[in-house]
DNA sequence: TATGAATGAGTGTTCATTCAT
DNA sequence: TATGAATGAACACTCATTCAT
């Protein structure tokens, strides 16, 4: 088809139910993820990614429609390992040490493969993508959350969320750009920013 | 040629001394912003660009040597912009005074033509690009010079530039994003961020 | 593109200016018509007509949107080449020598390079196509004139066009497929089935 | 394997002999035709016909040896649907009488599934089917034996049975393109077209 | 110097067919 | 024998770039 996306359907073509598929399907997204890795967006084509996956490009379009939704699965699972470390940040006694975790979680996450990362974010602005993926949704929720608990009483919440998300992403994608290691240093610097916002920002 | 650039001078093929020439110049560069805020990133071709400037392909390929050097002089044209703006701050008489006129440049640039400065910030991390701008650099310096006045004493202030910059680009493309339209509110939450950093952030 | 049409442009792309251009363009319909008669609808496909034309891929999609809107051009030059012919017809003394001579024209144009014709014939039901041909409407109203003199008060003389326009495509296709070459026996043929039909049918 | 199909085999590739495959057979053949009415001959393809049939694309290929056979045996199955009704015309007293059976038979047959029969024609005329199908053979020599009662003495009698076969299909694959509905009004001109021919075309 | 026709490698996607299970 | 995952050649179409005029 076209290159110009075409309202492409980005649902999964197919639900794999031997566990052969699984693995091919497995085994494509994670190529996906390396081909944005080594070739970044502009290299990123499905005959690439078949190819590296070791499979043919028809297997590839029996599990993803299109190019977009192979993308979508990757941000699903990368999305998905996410939250599976930050959702214990409700588990936490305080507010503050709730949002630590939370911190931390996404410095993690951001530094295992940095560039990834942020080519992810980058594409989940992308207008056909965004709506399927009501991405921030739910982690900004998360955070809306846990600034109640952290701050009581603070007024316009969500504002904050988007800031503080907006504000953790930047100063993470640019510490993975610059190919920082130093987790401990960074998860103080992204403290620093998010409690010196909050402390700041007007209560109502 | 090849679709995949290799390796694509990025230098003006031709520096423009007559007054005709500047203006053509001037126009494609327009152009192309244009069809980046309209179009996005995989709508932008050179043809696109030629077509909405009124010049012929061939035209345009006398004044860029290729897509690249086009994105990289629409970048310097709104760097430059921003340095003319930006640059008063330095004469400001005090640190924090600096400091705040520099957040309202950031913002007011960035809310001008929201879409396109988020596209251009995404085309600033590509590998090819990158290089030739030498992007952040100047930008951190006078970050780094403001730093000083504002907080001297501040080790890293490189670092500490690095993630005000950031949080900065973050928040503000986070804002274009959902079309805020309140420079005020919007410069308030900046300084929250920026100045509740600078408080929180290792003297030493 | 996808190989299902999706509602795919149909008109001309580019109007030549340049001479040169207008050759291309001839040269790439009349190869689409070789190709259709050589190698059938199913290996009729945008590569083959370039290959044949003798010139690049990129050129027939600077001219012609898509396969369907080369298809339609080719229909249109056979059309317009056909009514040169056939509208001569309506300048005869008596409705049944313009009856005749529109007879003769349809013989020769279809004996004349009968492959084509037929798969045309075929295609031309295609929906996407017939759509924007309106083709039939011209040659039958046409028709319906000649009716009108012919055989003054014939009733639904719509209809009674449909079915002589079926009939001469359906016998003289027919003959094409065999290879017949006798045009004045097949035109005595067609002439038998015109009038016979049009004396029995009701007047009124 | 390729698309373009290579010489494919035609023949069933296995006789069904027990009353389930037999089954299996037919609802693949009624699959595919209602493949064909449903998303044309462009949309037509095994893995549709396989999944509307209910049964695996491997199981498809274990009864047709591809995609023409398929095509095949579901013009087959038209022709002897038709003959049925069809073969009764010779057991009617007169020529004329006979005739008009055979066109009812091929008026209620075209109109029962238009679409269907009017995609069939098209195929028919493949040259890698039509030399398997010879086709029009025994209808048409049924046809020869109509007219011989019909019109004792008339010359070259295979032709005009060729043309009145072309005439028949003509006008009623057109009528069915234009949704007629009316199989009275329908006869009745194509009982005016075959009769008038025959009166008018030469006896000797 | 400007034009725009021409180029063709590249990319997304389909679908007939095979074959391991 | 049935299944359906896998294959890959084929094809539609784009767009960066060149070069004859």
């Amino acid at each position: 088809m076209n290159r110009i996306s075409r309202q492409q359907p980005l649902k999964p073509r197919k639900v794999p139910r031997q566990p052969r598929s699984a693995e091919t399907v497995a085994s494509i997204i994670e190529a996906a993820a390396q081909i944005l890795e080594t070739a970044g967006l502009e290299g990123f084509n499905t005959n690439a990614v078949a190819r590296r996956a070791g499979v043919s490009i028809g297997s590839l379009y029996q599990y993803f429609p299109g190019k977009d939704a192979l993308i979508l699965a990757l941000m699903r699972r990368e999305k998905a390992r996410f939250y599976e470390d930050a959702a214990a940040a409700l588990g936490k006694p305080s507010g503050k040490a709730a949002l630590e975790y939370l911190i931390g979680a996404s410095v993690r996450q951001q530094l295992q493969r940095p560039v990834l990362a942020r080519l992810l974010d980058v594409e989940e602005s992308r207008p056909g993508l965004s709506k399927e993926m009501a991405a921030g949704d739910t982690l900004q929720s998360l955070l809306v959350t846990i600034i109640a608990r952290a701050k009581p009483g603070q007024k316009r919440s969500e504002v904050a969320a988007g800031d503080m998300l907006a504000m953790i992403q930047g100063i993470v994608d640019a510490a993975g750009a610059r190919r920082e290691k130093d987790i401990e240093d960074l998860e103080r610097r992204v403290r620093a920013a998010l409690f010196g916002y909050l402390s700041r920002i007007g209560k109502g």
